[in-house]
RNA sequence: CGCGGGAUGGAGCAGUUGGUAGCUCGUCGGGCUCAUAACCCGAAGGUCGUAGGUUCAAAUCCUGCUCCCGCAACCA
């Protein structure tokens, strides 16, 4: 079995912030990481979505080229997203070569198959900026309730879907000039409508396994009948529809994007000098598994149009898995780049290191609801459970190991752990995660793991190695040995989540092999035995591992965002 | 009647083939003192938004209502 996972591909309009990371992500690189450690077959895709109107807008402001604009927001996504220990095996820009290559075969194999279709249709001119007014810049008088803002799609006040070309008095929204004509032009359409039977043949059978908030929506929309949506756009920036009556006109950023996962993987494979071939050893094998990481905006092109595109041309199998999030607010409410209601991800990440963002963003990742982040939840889950839990777990059982057994503590120790009920159970607890992480649930999993860092806590207590080395050296030799084998296990368990602290966890052990942690992770400790096999000895002086956060620093983070609530 | 999602102990969340309501944090009481004022044990705390219905049995299925959110500037 191969898994291709990508993630949404970002708009290069913006910066990366934490509703990003924890609803996309974080999950799909912990999901990646998880199964790369097991050593599956696996890459995670994504790239930057440089396509669109808003781009062109921004970047006009911005007084640079389209070209620069997206070439910079690829670039910052790329350096957050490092900083956060988020890992591709490929990271493209759909405003490559070598994407449009591929964007063309797909338009072709559609087309050919007569999936694609040109409409005639009135659309609306500014005769100053001379743009084609996409619905939403146009505002005008609302025909229905007489509303001024009534924006092109849709009426804010009465709630009625506007045809553009009848609003009253029209505004361009690009220049404000009120110059406008209403011009006859084609645009091309996807017939999704002509593929209604078998989508929902398609659909049936993959989304029991998907979570409501994605199947019922979906379903509505598609259970009578499917609409067919314009692909084509009057614009300067994009790839150009290839056909010759068609000069002049661009593909809608969304037809294109989504192709951008199978263009990456191309790109991907060509640079690492794969003999794979994309489509037929990835996308549109039968032995792969495909699972995209979106947020719930997502959800009608990667569970609609894109299953349609790629089922109705032949070139790609259809997305398995479908993890949508909801949305992670700040402290209640949306994020919002225009209001300053956000937290710079590249700043936060830099005062407070990977691992403590990561692991309070995914108990946010929004699986049913809408989560909300806030900065006494972000102390209170590192601080309580973090380092109180896992980091002071691992230094008190260290801190003993190292004060009275520096030359080490020999083999039958840590032999004799395996033949207990706690090796038991801790082999069955391992498992358990392993079987959670394989469903994608990755906050649950890592619950499961705090539990496991419970256990741990509970065995070194109950057998008090501080009254044992009184009375019996062995005994408490013994006791800390165990516990080690418990760290070393969280050690390797955090690996997907938390990369730092597991490194750290692990290196007190000395080199452990790809092999041995593997070895762990899945809960065999098999090479585990053989690695204790001479005994087990601290290679340095051990030092406080989860570094808490000060309250008085949150207090000014929190006073901070109050400064702009007001 | 636009579509969809949500409402569960103080906080954050789990909980669908309907069957005694769970987890983490916080709180309270006790224990321990190896460790990062950490850790362990125990307890309190919920009529699962609201009003009805189906059922032997409803957080779970159905209907009405209330409130929140997304689709819908920027934005996943």
């Amino acid at each position: 079995m191969k898994y291709l996972i990508t993630s949404a591909l970002p708009y290069a309009n913006g910066p990366i912030h934490f509703g990003h990371i924890a609803g996309v992500y974080l999950p799909a690189d912990i999901y990646t990481k998880h199964l790369k450690l097991k050593g599956e077959n696996c890459i995670h895709i994504s790239g930057s979505d440089e396509h669109g109107v808003a781009i062109m807008q921004n970047a006009q402001k911005a007084n640079i080229s389209y070209q620069e604009y997206v070439n910079k927001w690829n670039q910052e996504h790329l350096d957050v997203f490092t900083k956060y220990g988020i890992e591709f095996d490929f990271f493209g820009q759909t405003s490559a070569e070598y994407h449009k290559e591929e964007v063309l075969e797909w338009f072709k194999d559609l087309n050919d198959k007569g999936f694609i279709e040109k409409k005639a249709e009135e659309q609306l001119q500014c005769q100053d900026c001379h743009h084609y007014l996409p619905d939403r810049y146009v505002e005008g008088t609302c025909y229905v309730c007489g509303h001024e803002e009534a924006r092109g799609d849709e009426c804010p006040k009465c709630g009625e879907w506007i045809n553009a070309v009848k609003l009253i008095d029209p505004v361009c929204k690009f220049c404000e000039s009120k110059n406008i004509e209403i011009k006859d032009v084609d645009q091309w359409y996807l017939m999704l409508s002509k593929y209604h039977k078998e989508f929902r043949e398609w659909f049936e059978s993959v989304s029991p396994e998907w979570r409501k908030t994605v199947n019922s929506f979906v379903d509505s929309l598609t259970k009578e009948e499917m609409v067919d949506r314009a692909i084509t756009r009057d614009l300067d920036w994009g790839i150009d529809v290839p056909l010759p009556e068609a000069i002049g006109k661009k593909l809608y950023v969304w037809f294109d994007a989504p192709i951008g996962y199978v263009s990456n993987t191309k790109e991907f494979l060509k640079q690492s000098g794969s003999s794979d071939h994309y489509l037929k050893d990835w996308w549109h094998s039968s032995d792969t598994q495909i699972t995209n990481f979106i947020g719930k905006d997502n959800i009608i092109f990667h569970a609609i149009i894109f299953p349609m595109m790629s089922l109705a041309s032949g070139r790609a199998h259809a997305v398995k898995n479908l993890p949508a999030n909801q949305y992670v607010n700040l402290e209640g409410k949306q994020f919002s780049k225009s209001k300053g209601w956000y937290i710079k991800s590249d700043k936060a990440v830099e005062e407070f290191g990977a691992d403590a963002l990561r692991y309070y963003l995914t108990t946010l990742i929004p699986e049913t609801n809408d989560s909300s982040y806030t900065w006494e939840g972000f102390e209170a889950k590192n601080n309580n459970e973090l380092a109180n839990n896992i980091g002071n777990f691992v230094n008190r059982c260290l801190t003993f190991f190292y004060k009275n057994w520096q030359e080490g503590i020999p083999e039958e120790h840590f032999l004799s752990f395996f033949k207990t009920e706690h090796f038991v159970d801790l082999q069955k607890q391992v498992k358990e995660i392993n079987l959670t992480l394989d469903k994608v649930h990755i906050k649950k999993a890592l619950e499961q793991i705090m539990h496991l860092g419970q256990t741990a806590n509970t065995f070194f207590s109950d057998r008090a190695p501080w009254a044992q080395i009184k009375e019996d050296n062995d005994a408490a030799a013994e006791t800390i040995a165990h516990s080690a084998i418990y760290a070393i296990t969280l050690g390797c368990l955090f690996t997907p989540y938390l990369p730092t602290l597991s490194s750290k966890i692990k290196e007190y052990f000395g080199e452990l092999s790809v092999e041995l942690v593997r070895d762990i992770y899945s809960g065999e400790f098999k090479l585990l035995k053989d690695f204790v096999q001479d005994g087990l000895q601290l290679q340095k002086k051990p030092k406080g591992l989860v570094q808490k956060i000060e309250n008085d620093r949150i207090k000014e983070l929190i006073e901070e965002l109050k400064n702009i609530k007001n």
